[in-house]
DNA sequence: GCGACAG
DNA sequence: ATCTTGTCGC
């Protein structure tokens, strides 16, 4: 994969315009989920060192099952809107890191409720060829109406009348997330997945654990690799 | 030109 | 993203 550390914005904006011609909605033979991961990355302020985690957990029961974690260099700066290439480089050290792959893949950002299409879950997803979800704590882009104030109810998010995702109350009297697909899933499937992924906080499991886990990791409770925590029949 | 602006 | 205790509000 090609260094992102010394592009320019006009040669990124370039980039995620050729990424989003390889974009997919709906692949081909989708399979039942029996497995959703949590992507994350965690960094000491002033550092370019990074550190990834990716847990892997049943689903819908949301136990964890393994992880992965990997670091890496970054000198990407982080700009709203190229994420991706601070963030995905490390991503990718601690995918490869996984014996057998998730069904889907969550990423703490947006997927294509960007600017260009290419929030950093669909820019993972176009890399990996795998299925992949952006759940943002906070907007990009996209204007919607502020959902009820009940757990599960959500409002559609658009730009220039084109639906991108939606705002999802995940718990009561807390501010909701953004939620929308990044490769291989559609807009209604997305957005059904991460329900089921909404526990007793207002960051569903999968997200919420790989923060966890990798914050683990940088302060060195946990070490680089491949742990399988609880075995899946047919998988690991 | 001005304001907004994932992590 | 990270630092960091108490505190305001549902």
């Amino acid at each position: 994969m090609i260094d992102y550390n010394q592009l320019t914005v006009p040669e990124v904006i370039a980039l995620q315009k050729e990424m989003r011609k390889d974009l997919r909605f709906e692949i081909p033979d989708q399979q039942p989920i029996h497995t959703i991961a949590g992507a994350d990355i965690s960094y000491n302020k002033d550092s370019n060192l990074f550190y990834a985690a990716i847990v892997v957990l049943s689903y819908p029961q949301m136990t964890l099952k393994a992880y992965s974690l990997a670091t890496g260099i970054s000198d990407f700066p982080y700009i709203p809107g190229f994420l991706g290439f601070r963030e995905v480089p490390t991503l990718l050290e601690a995918w490869e890191l996984l014996p057998v792959k998730p069904d889907v893949v969550v990423l703490d950002g947006q997927g294509i409720l960007h600017p260009r299409r290419m929030g950093i879950a669909s820019h993972f997803g176009v890399l990996t060829h795998q299925a992949t979800i952006g759940c943002a704590k906070n907007s990009l882009y996209g204007k919607y109406k502020e959902p009820n104030g009940l757990k599960y109810s959500f409002s559609e998010m658009h730009e220039q009348s084109t639906l991108l995702g939606y705002a999802l109350r995940t718990k009561e009297n807390s501010k909701p997330v953004y939620i929308s697909p990044g490769y291989g899933l559609s807009l209604p499937k997305s957005l059904l997945i991460m329900k089921k992924c909404v526990g007793k906080y207002r960051i569903p499991e999968p997200t919420r654990l790989a923060h966890e886990v990798v914050n683990e990791f940088r302060i060195g409770k946990l070490k680089a690799g491949f742990k399988l925590v609880e075995q899946i029949p047919e998988l690991f």
